[in-house]
RNA sequence: GGCGGUGUAACUCAGCCUGGUUAGAGUGUAACGCUCAUAACGUUAAAGCCCGGAGUUCAAAUCUCCGCACCGCCA
């Protein structure tokens, strides 16, 4: 039987600066759930990249003094480089200004679009910021001038767009989303995106190339240049074939699920559904939302000074704790605290003093005593309760929460301990060796169930234990006679 | 202003949908035990007007209403 296939996506990347802790956690988070699914058996195609189109890039590229291309390949070498360093194992980077692999998709879509009659012209009068170089609503403006830019004169200005009938589609999206066909999680995002949908309005599509330089050209009219929603959205489809390699693009649409920041919930749940169905293409299967990594209560960012950089986090505590502790800060339908007296207590109290010393105090174990074998395993009721928990772990993988996850696996490891306590093998060595086959293959289900998370470690204690590949089906206490490597430190405790 | 969420031990949270024995977990604290292990492990304990108020009920952290505080989305 074919594999089933699994196609994931994460948002693409801004690449105007720095990649910050948001990006890392989204690629984290998607990464972990690729992974899951892999372990699950099935066909993954794994997706992220940069949208590297609209202003803020091209003004970003003059600020740097370089021809925006090579200003991109610069920026983005960034953000590739950070997938790396998060051990990110997606199959695909998509660049939005790929001529060969992005445009030809997204061209294909808008002539979509306007084959259906969604697109259509109009004047769009408004209030215009010089420096953000936007449209700002009245609600905006303090005292008549931009917040960001108050000594600029804010100007109303005129323009012709195409726009597009989101309004035309409501109807359906609102309908998908409740009944799930196109499931919105967590439930908090699923009604904040409905009460939006009930007064959703048509939505500017495009922009004149004289106040948006930097952009795909609209089919038919090089005076105007494609708005981010078509241009960028579509990255989802276009790296898998739409418009080029329809075979590919069939297998593997509609994605199995979008990873996704609360703050583009919209665009992700109302604006790109009604480009889809007008497409007449079917829509994502679910969008997975998660929310911000806070310091100190407030949101990560530039302007608020507290950027933690992530590249120096990975640098001085790891990448397996780092992407433990991000995965561990978020609630499921909420924000995350990400401090560095908090990333080292549980790395501490949770990985190093629980899960990683049981693995070592039990391997060394086997090690010194046993000349590195196993022989048997003793039946004790630790198995069963062992057992008990896979069910759960799965489940809280499959409901993308890791912080659910992580806990019930701890507990796993905390049960090794517990049964080591309990059983004493140092008092009597010789007559212990089954009690450190039961703890082998507790171990051995520790490797599988972390992989998702920390697939460092789980390499690492593979290679301990001298097993070569795990899938989730091997989760069990079948490990009776065998020989392990050499017990090694697997984390260490941060001062 | 509208819609939604949150408020439970010192800290981070679970439990609430489907009311029911002494309200749970981890961290921190304390005592004891153990010493194979990274001063790691185990056992036990102390610690909660479950935001406030009213109501429904034989019974409410859990359901209803009102209020307060904080957060999100929309306007």
């Amino acid at each position: 039987m074919a594999k089933k296939k699994f196609y994931i996506t994460t948002a693409i990347d801004y690449p105007n600066a720095r990649p910050h802790l948001g990006h890392a956690l989204e690629k984290v988070q998607a990464d972990a759930i690729a992974r899951f699914q892999r372990l699950q058996g099935k066909d993954v195609f794994f997706q992220t990249g940069t949208d590297e189109h609209g202003t803020k890039i091209w003004r970003a590229a003059e600020a740097a003094k370089k021809p925006v291309e090579e200003f991109l390949d610069e920026q983005v070498a960034v953000f590739k480089e950070l997938c790396k360093k998060l051990n990110i194992s997606y199959d695909y980077f998509i660049r939005t200004t790929d001529q060969k692999i992005h445009y030809p998709g997204v061209i294909k879509l808008w002539n979509e679009l306007v084959k259906s009659g969604d697109i259509f012209k109009q004047t769009y009068t408004g209030l215009y910021c010089i420096g953000c170089e936007a449209f700002k609503t009245e609600k905006e403006l303090v005292n008549g001038k931009c917040p960001d830019h108050p000594t600029r004169q804010i100007e109303e200005v005129e323009e012709e767009n195409y726009f597009f009938k989101l309004s035309k589609y409501k109807e359906q999206i609102i309908s998908k989303i409740k009944s799930d066909e196109f499931r919105v999680s967590p439930d908090v995002r699923k009604h904040e995106i409905l009460a939006f949908l009930e007064n959703a309005k048509d939505i500017s599509f495009s922009r004149p190339k004289t106040s948006l330089p930097w952009g795909i050209p609209v089919p038919g009219d090089d005076r105007q240049v494609m708005y981010v929603w078509c241009d960028a959205l579509s990255n989802y489809i276009t790296g898998i074939g739409y418009g080029r390699d329809e075979e590919n693009f069939e297998k593997l649409w509609p994605a199995d699920v979008h990873v996704i920041g609360k703050d583009i919930l919209r665009f992700h749940a109302a604006f790109w559904p009604a480009m889809l169905l007008s497409a007449k293409i079917k829509l994502p299967k679910e969008l997975f939302v998660h929310g911000w990594i806070l310091s100190k209560g407030a949101k990560m960012g530039k302007s608020t000074g507290n950027v933690l950089d992530p590249f120096a986090q990975i640098e001085k505590y790891g990448v397996d704790p780092f992407r433990f502790y991000i995965l561990g800060a978020m609630n499921i339908d909420g924000d995350g605290e990400y401090s560095e007296e908090l990333l080292k207590e549980r790395i501490n109290t949770v990985l190093v003093s629980n899960l990683s010393n049981f693995c070592y105090r039990s391997m060394s174990f086997v090690n010194k005593n046993y000349d590195s074998e196993i022989t048997g395993i003793d039946e004790d009721k630790v198995i069963g309760e062992v057992e008990a928990k896979f069910p759960e772990i799965k489940k809280a993988y499959e409901e993308y929460d890791f912080k659910k996850a992580i806990d019930i696996i701890m507990e796993v490891s905390a049960l090794g301990n517990a049964y080591f306590q309990k059983k004493e093998p140092w008092k009597n060595p010789a007559e212990s060796a089954d009690v450190l086959g039961t703890c082998m293959n507790i171990i051995k289900n520790l490797a599988i169930l972390c992989e998702p998370m920390m697939p460092e470690f789980s390499e690492k204690l593979k290679k301990q234990l001298k097993i070569k590949k795990l899938s989730w089906d091997e989760l069990g206490f079948d490990l009776k006679k065998h020989r392990i490597g050499t017990a090694e430190i697997l984390f260490m405790k941060i001062k």
